[in-house]
DNA sequence: TTGACAAACTAGCGATGCTAGAATATATTA
DNA sequence: TAATATATTCTAGCATCGCTAGTTTGTCAA
């Protein structure tokens, strides 16, 4: 009886409304706009149905954040250009970050700020969590012996590069300003 | 008629009281547990009192916000020491910084996460928003050209490293490296 | 056709931030 | 001093939130 299939299909696709659902709203009316009533609203159920598919509001904040991590490692990855220099790479993953964080400032915050109950450095933590780190890993290992915590220290800086720029707390027309001494930084001595 | 005068006082000495329970909450239970009906609680009057003294919740976040930045000025500035070689402030700086954003999470939160209507930048930007900035630009002046712009970078890598660790992002274990790593960067080519 | 089970809904609980309007205390004037 | 005006504070409640108990509706198998 293949109905159970269709039935296993057509939930599958209504938590993917859900979630799509969610990152709409945060991307035009921020966060605090996804309400669990609004969202029910949206995909045309009552509101325990969310429940069904979610613990909680943050676990649905938690979904578009994966979703997020998996993008934005797509796109640094895309920033590294086989015939760069190390350093040119280096400062690609750094433009493609930041532009990420500005661009999609919503996905941002679910990634990096709010509540989601994603789990970090873990065995269980999922792939595309890893996968960004790895891309910067990738282009910093070039000039560390350390390449973790060069990774962890090269990926703070860009996070409080993104974030203090987000809240006005440092100067907007002087970024590329602050990559190119990032990357003086990077390719001296890291 | 010295009772206006009282009266002044009074109603200073009250809001005192309620930026005092705000902070003492946040920091033993959290921001979330920060609510209306437990600060009029506290502080023994009803809730539209606290409206006469602050437009909304955020706005209370914000003054116990700009108690921190006056407090991580003053820690800041007492991490300098005459004594100390360039590299040994920055380090000392930096060192402080990050003790301060672990010591007080709460505050750190109130600072440079959640809403708070404080302004930065401009013309009536309050002094210990500046002051802090001003602390670092000290120790990072030896290294520079571009004071500013340096330091604005100086002190995002900074937060970056705060609040991916306070995150469980990176490892706790290896914070020192970090800083290590940090202070090579500006010693040598910041 | 009936009974068992799964799925979805209605209705509501206990909170939240915030506010209108009533009540009370204080100051000013006749 | 008594009456009036002005602050000050409170009571009560609105709209909204996340979340859930209990009921209804739908879908299968016997």
């Amino acid at each position: 009886m293949g109905s159970s299939e269709r039935k296993i299909r057509e939930r599958e696709e209504r938590e993917r409304r859900i979630v799509v659902a969610a990152r709409t709203i945060a991307e035009r009316d921020g966060w605090p706009a996804v309400t669990i009533r609004r969202l029910a609203d949206e995909i045309e159920y009552s509101q325990p149905v969310l429940y069904s598919h979610f613990g909680n509001r943050d676990e649905i904040v938690g979904a578009v954040a994966l979703e997020g991590f998996g993008e934005l490692a797509t796109i640094l990855r895309a920033a590294i250009r086989p015939s760069s220099t190390p350093k040119e790479s280096v400062e690609g993953v750094a433009t493609a970050y930041l532009d990420f964080a500005f661009a999609r400032p919503a996905m941002y915050e679910a990634m990096f700020i709010l509540p989601t109950g994603l789990r970090f450095a873990r065995s269980d933590t999922p792939a595309p969590l890893r996968a960004g780190f790895g891309a910067m890993a990738t282009v910093i290992a070039p000039f560390s012996q350390d390449v973790d915590t060069a990774t962890e220290t090269f990926w703070a800086a860009l996070h409080g590069l993104a974030e203090l720029e987000r809240h006005g707390r440092i100067r907007p027309a002087f970024r590329s300003h602050r990559i190119t001494l990032l990357m003086q930084m990077v390719s001296g001595q890291l």
